[in-house]
RNA sequence: GUCCCCAUCGUCUAGCUGGCCUAGGACACAGCCCUUUCAAGGCUGCGACACGGGUUCGAAUCCCGUUGGGGACGCCA
């Protein structure tokens, strides 16, 4: 049989680094052994489902390159085969009504917490006949009271749950809609699905989920829980941890296969390596590999990896990516100014993010409006004569290639006795308005003939102006 | 509280079928070198088997307990 997996996020919030994992451990496994993988939308909570998130899962899902040969199954859509299976489970008694009040349930287990027992319904509509009048009844899944459920888990190992601990759930509301640990179940068995890879929260639902299946005559399929991603603080990630959204990664600069590296080695490892293309992490990754213990989240390393792709990636595929947080800024690079496979050529080692690239090359574009004030103590009188001189030679430079930029910066600063970086330095600040940009040649080359040398008289006015003034 | 799970440097981890481990790699951090800015790069350093019992000639590796952490316990998923 064919290898089937699936990621399922309810569409509450954005696809977040968490679930990004999942779908990735999934589509990894999936894409492995020639399997199909599924997406499914689990919004039986119209409450807090929206279209917003749904769009956000996807979009997220796109920019990883997380493909999916099935789907989007919306959930929301499938209320008719849900009721179908509750009204046979309803029929062959292994579901009930119950007609208890949520405050009554309340009660229990306030009760039950006070006597320092695990709260669980105590099974007190299992019986009953008579509908309750004034109450629309749920309907519960008749647990079985005795023996034992044995997960076999692919990370885990075997883990065993005695039925005693589990109780009745609900599996319709008093709405008639379904429930998760129905809606789960069911779906998985109508899609085929082999092996469910999910996270560490999942295990406890798992027993009852076997017990739901076991009942609708069903076998289950391998379940792999995956430890959960923690903050810095030890507890869950959470939004008060930072960025969590892979959206909001995308939009800080990352490439999604830094993104995906750092999530791939959270929680597994192939001996020493660290560095994994899609196509290494196809062949190499193995849900039992998976590690047991939960991982923290450490955005540091994720930075160092998005700077490694950065700098090692095809330059031609880091300036697609370029061009879209350009983009952002207003800069259209097709309008003017250097290609950005340049850019990222010249400026791959000094950028750890892609916005950091774009900001940082945005002068290659476009005027800057101020000096930048850490910078501008570079444009001083003593600068005057090395910037005057500057602009003569480079204004009668014909050819404007690095090397011969980089003489003319070399003899401008042996012709005044100066160190390189008395000359560099001020002239860096005329062309990029800050104190960092790639090498000054380098800078010139791109920035052209014209806007350097106009961004030189800028300059010395601007020197001369201020002198004036003092 | 009850049940389930987990436990190697600050972090991610290698180790897992016991000896090759005076515990390896990566990130971070510190120092040095290189240097026209910022970087990148090179070298060096710092730094862990939670604790206590066993088993064994020998344990990070196996067993038990303690402690610590996480998760679940919803008409959320």
């Amino acid at each position: 049989m064919s290898v089937r997996t699936r990621f399922a996020p309810s569409p509450t919030g954005y696809l977040h680094i968490g679930g990004a994992r999942t779908a990735l451990f999934n589509w990894l496994y999936a894409r492995k052994h020639g399997g199909s993988f599924i997406l499914r939308i689990e919004d039986t909570d119209r409450e807090r489902s929206t279209r917003e998130s749904v769009n956000a899962i996807l979009e997220g899902m796109a920019w990883l390159g997380l493909d999916y040969d099935e789907g989007p199954h919306f959930q929301s859509e499938r209320f008719e085969r849900y009721r179908e299976v509750i009204h046979r489970l309803l029929e062959e008694g292994k579901a009930y009504y119950c007609y208890c009040t949520r405050e009554e349930l309340e009660a229990m287990r306030a009760e039950q917490m006070a006597r320092k027992q695990k709260p669980r319904y105590d099974g007190r509509c299992r019986d009953r006949r008579e509908p309750r009048p004034g109450v629309e009844p749920v309907v519960r899944f008749k647990n079985p009271l005795e023996g034992e459920v044995v997960v076999d888990d692919l990370v885990r190992g075997r883990v065993v749950f005695r039925n005693e601990e589990l109780d009745d759930l609900i599996i319709a509301r008093s709405d008639g809609t379904p429930t998760y640990n129905l809606t789960v179940v069911v779906d998985d068995l109508d899609m085929g699905v082999t092996h469910v890879i999910r996270g560490d929260d999942h295990l406890n639902n798992t027993p009852r989920q076997i017990n739901i299946l076991r009942a609708l005559g069903a076998e289950p399929p391998r379940y792999a829980h995956v430890p959960m991603i923690l903050g810095e603080d030890g507890s869950r990630l959470s939004k008060r941890h930072g960025a969590v959204s892979v959206l909001e990664y995308r939009d800080q600069g990352y490439l999604p296969e830094a993104l995906l590296n750092y999530l791939v080695r959270l929680g597994w490892a192939y001996g020493d390596k660290e560095i994994f293309s899609i196509d290494e992490m196809i062949e190499l990754f193995d849900i039992r590999d998976v590690n047991k213990s939960a991982s923290t989240f450490n955005p540091a390393k994720l930075l160092w990896l998005n700077h490694h792709y950065i700098m090692h990636s095809d330059p031609l595929h880091v300036a697609h990516h370029l061009r879209w947080h350009l983009g952002r800024l207003g800069i259209d690079p097709a309008e003017g100014g250097p290609d950005p496979v340049d850019v990222v050529l010249a400026q791959r080692e000094r950028c750890k993010t892609l916005r950091e690239m774009a900001q940082g090359s945005a002068f290659f574009y476009r005027d800057f409006e101020h000096y930048d004030e850490k910078a501008v103590k570079h444009l001083k009188p003593q600068a005057l004569e090395a910037l005057k001189r500057l602009y003569q030679r480079l204004r009668d430079l014909e050819d404007w290639e690095p090397e011969p930029l980089h003489r003319v910066v070399v003899e401008t600063a042996e012709e005044l006795g100066l160190k390189l970086g008395k000359v560099a330095q001020p002239l860096r600040v005329a062309l990029a308005g800050c104190a960092v940009s790639p090498p000054i040649d380098v800078t010139l080359h791109l920035l052209g003939k014209e806007k350097s040398l106009a961004r030189v008289r800028r300059a010395i006015a601007y020197i001369e102006k201020k002198a004036d003034q003092d």
